[in-house]
DNA sequence: TGGATTTAGATAGCAAGCTATGCACATGAG
DNA sequence: CTCATGTGCATAGCTTGCTATCTAAATCCA
């Protein structure tokens, strides 16, 4: 079991490299702009406000790289942080018209970026290459939870 | 278009999540160890020796990640950097005996993890599976490469 | 009501990825 | 031989991800 087999058959190795070259095709297209508020880009892109709690759920990302993406994001500009009037330990987080601006931008590189990505796959692969994927990520996430 | 759609159907973002899960999974298992050697176990755990240019190129990282990645592997006793006599600027790298005993301990945790993930698929999707993300970084490549 | 527990977020510290840039050595052209 | 160019690596500085831990506010229960 050489290299050149770990190489072509890890899904581990191959997920992460496919991974990477994701984010930087999208990053190129976005001119100085990076692939990680993308996800928050999509959640708030009509407007609308969640917590933080929210936002790193639908990410999918532990709750501190969540703080750390919202305080990036609110440095530049691309969102606003408003106290719940409710629960003085929160806030509500929304775009700003920057931010919106820029969700629209990252939405059309991503889509592009997808493309060029699912071009490369048969029609009737597609759907089913999404299947797997996430029947693998629920099969990982059944393993974390295990311990 | 909305976040569901999005989530489920975006390429980008479910490699991102599997890769994520994929390196966590494996880093549950290694108590303490990370699973950014992983590439550089595998390319050396026959015991050869390699430049960092050469494991960059192997990894698909760029050098001074790779720079980095050895660096730690280093202060951790993993990898001895030899210098190159025919090039002053160069060393070549192995794994030291501590090194190649916990790239065994990663080939193991490697292919249990990559066993959780392909007893999702069926067997004779799993081939399909390797292929397509074959396909999609040679297509994520090639528009790297074209700016 | 008051104390224990839960929950939202903040902070610290590290790994792994990137780009940009600098330096020293190697090499090739005249 | 010398000088321009190319190459191998190091360094700086950033983002995105993680775990561990803290604080403060909310909630639950006796």
């Amino acid at each position: 079991m050489h290299m050149s087999y770990v190489r072509e058959t890890s899904a581990g190795y191959l997920t992460n490299w496919a991974a990477r070259l994701f984010a930087r095709a999208i990053e190129r297209r976005l001119a100085g702009g990076n692939s990680g508020p993308m996800p928050v880009f999509f959640a708030l892109q009509d407007g609308g406000a969640m917590t933080q709690k929210e936002l790193a759920l639908l990410a999918a990302v532990e709750q501190p790289t969540m703080a750390n993406t919202l305080n990036r994001m609110e440095r530049d500009g691309l969102v606003q942080r408003t106290p719940d009037p409710n629960d003085r330990r929160s806030a509500r987080v929304s775009l700003t018209p920057l931010g919106l601006e820029r969700a629209r931008a990252a939405f059309v590189s991503a889509i592009e970026v997808n493309g060029i990505a699912t071009d490369a796959l048969q029609p009737e692969e597609r759907e089913q290459f999404y299947g797997m994927l996430r029947r693998i990520i629920a099969a990982l996430e059944r393993d974390a939870g295990a311990q």
